[in-house]
DNA sequence: ACAATTTAATTAGCGCGCTAACTATATGGC
DNA sequence: GCCATATAGTTAGCGCGCTAATTAAATTGT
């Protein structure tokens, strides 16, 4: 919040980055002199998190596509192994997985179709299905895992313990002020004004 | 790569982390013990990097929403409002922005439905557009910019300058394995086969 | 100069998020 | 017992990514 340009900037130029795409918030920075309500530093850092994110969010997408399954499904089938004995309700997916009942449907729809995952009638609530993975489900995932672990550990092979602690922690930190984000108005940077009609 | 379980695990329940929604990353690090490949803590980070961005990105979203827009047809007005003296086409912006032509052909039809933005025949290049912000885009931007900048400020705010600085960085030793992720066998943690026949 | 290639924009259709509305069943209060 | 409300799952339709195919125009090679 204190600081504002405290180096010239490395003027922009963000392809020289990362590898592929620009995400989105991309031309921010150029505009660090025309709005006073801009932290470069912020806006930078926000640009970073957003582009590597989602750089890895389609790489991945890319790898589950080449196995011809998605992100969703494949959490689907994690989750389920995960939770073999609890007899979930697609609700419970849409919970555990912060996504609607609506999208677990469509999802469950797939995975029935490729005869990886069965709804079976709930015994006492006949409302309710239970999810369950298939052999055919459960050798899919068993086959992509150990694959899918080693990619993770690739991914974050450049930082040592500490730096991924480190990581961690500071996203801690972004994530704290998610709904300054979200809310109508953000509670940051007040003025007098504003201020004083509160 | 080398260190895993360094401690007991926080045991997951990673409800308490943030605030809403787990992503789908959620369930993997459960599996510590099951997966010789599982690095528990590059599964962590990834879980935490994947949360937290995808946690922005829907605040973010909710915020423009309730203001009419969206991510990207915002990030097309900041673009040409950046690049006003450039008569940029299409294509341009889809490079700008790291999306394919077809999607910007669909966020300009709303944008031009929505008077923010018009599209001209190109003087030189008669397979061409040039696209422009009208007066009533121009203003919905300015109107939006500084509460923008605000919300992003207030993002970062708990990271002092050099917290933002160690954060890009640990982002950028991230960014340069994202081939790891996508390629069709990752490179990392090669077995002497494989490092033979290369 | 003309055919082959490349490039610009669009269209059609998919994936997977979402919300809102609908149906069926369960539950709680009177 | 019965009506109101809540809950489970689905459906319909939208947003905005994507790829592949289409059309038009420009460019390139011979």
């Amino acid at each position: 919040m204190s600081e504002s340009l405290p180096e010239p900037l490395p003027e922009p130029s963000p392809e020289s980055f990362l590898p592929r795409k620009l995400p989105r918030f991309e031309c921010l920075e150029h505009r660090a002199r025309r709005y006073p309500d801009l932290d470069a530093g912020a806006v930078e850092a926000t640009l970073m998190l957003m582009r590597v994110s989602s750089d890895v969010l389609e790489a991945y997408a890319a790898h589950l596509h080449r196995n011809g399954t998605s992100q969703g499904r494949f959490s689907i089938l994690i989750v389920l192994d995960h939770h073999a004995d609890c007899a979930l309700l697609p609700s419970d997916l849409a919970c555990k997985m912060g996504i609607t009942r609506a999208t677990i449907t469509g999802l469950l729809d797939g995975l029935e179709k490729d005869g990886f995952v069965e709804r079976r009638q709930h015994p006492e609530d006949r409302r309710a299905l239970t999810v369950h993975l298939t052999g055919a489900g459960r050798s899919f995932l068993e086959a992509m895992l150990p694959d899918h672990y080693r990619r993770i550990a690739a991914l974050m092979s450049e930082l040592d313990a500490g730096e991924r602690r480190q990581l961690i922690e500071l996203l801690h930190k972004v994530a704290a002020k998610i709904d300054a984000i979200r809310l109508e108005k953000p509670a940051e940077e007040m003025s007098d004004a504003q201020i004083a009609e509160s």
